[in-house]
DNA sequence: ATATATGCAAAGGATTTGCACGGTT
DNA sequence: AACCGTGCAAATCCTTTGCATATAT
């Protein structure tokens, strides 16, 4: 199903209005399996509808974010990346983030273990500091395989 | 064990010179548990050391990260924060990031069982991907108690 | 029709860079 | 004395904000 109608039911309990960067931005994410700064975001979509504007990119991430449709990434250096959430389990991943030449790796081995765990973890803290979890972030720095 | 010589032996490696903003950055992020930005650091250090400038607190703050002394946290919004790398396997933590309020928490609870799995993961990222880990960051993004 | 969403330009913040001076070795 | 490290100012990069216009409902 492609089209305006894609992602709408979606927004509906959200926002009042469907809009055309907000489909196109979300389609686009949620085909790739990079990970997009607002920049290149920008740039890719230029091509197809030239009159968007880098602010409403900025804009739309933040609402997909505040939505849970998408990641923020936060990486030290450079600009902030989004990655679309999968909904199916087999395509959660963690990064690697190699600190010499800043390539990033998504792996997704071991996950079953991991998530146990974090399961395991998150419900000690929602007891401990009462803290409801709605999301988590894992990641290893180290030396990619050229790098070593 | 204070003054100029006290991490001294550590830096000796690495570079050339040890001078007074190199201790006294280093010192004060050895003695708080805060995490503290760039900025923030330079005005508490500003009082004891007049004539200190920012540039040399982030250039400070980048030498002591690559020499693997402090953490560099980066969370989405504000500046990035630094925190002491202890060495006593017991002040190692991870953080809770409260989505609403910006509120983060130290939790070092659960933390054996989480290590070893984490040791566990390292262990196949660096036969699978040739991954040679230096470090992970694990955090949790959520609500906490006043904003639930 | 009407209020929300957009796009532009300008502002804001954090961090980096160029360069002459100062301090450690 | 040599040269690395520092501090200032300016530059750069990313992101947010103000405001008039366009647009979805």
């Amino acid at each position: 199903m492609h089209g305006p109608n894609k992602w709408r039911r979606r927004f509906g309990a959200y926002i009042s209005r469907w809009t055309v960067p907000r489909e196109i931005i979300l389609d686009l994410l949620s085909r790739t399996s990079k990970h997009m700064s607002a920049k290149e975001i920008y740039a890719s979509l230029y091509r197809m509808y030239p009159g968007i504007g880098l602010t409403t990119v900025y804009r739309t991430l933040d609402l997909l974010v505040r939505m849970g449709l998408i990641h923020k990434l936060t990486f030290g250096d450079g600009p902030n990346r989004y990655e679309f959430k999968s909904e199916k389990k087999k395509e959660h991943h963690h990064h690697l983030l190699c600190t010499k030449c800043g390539k990033i790796t998504d792996y997704s081995d071991f996950i079953d273990e991991e998530l146990e765990l974090v399961k395991k973890t998150e419900e000690i803290l929602a007891k401990k500091y009462n803290f409801k979890v709605q999301d988590h972030n894992i990641e290893f720095y180290g030396l990619c395989e050229k790098c070593q």
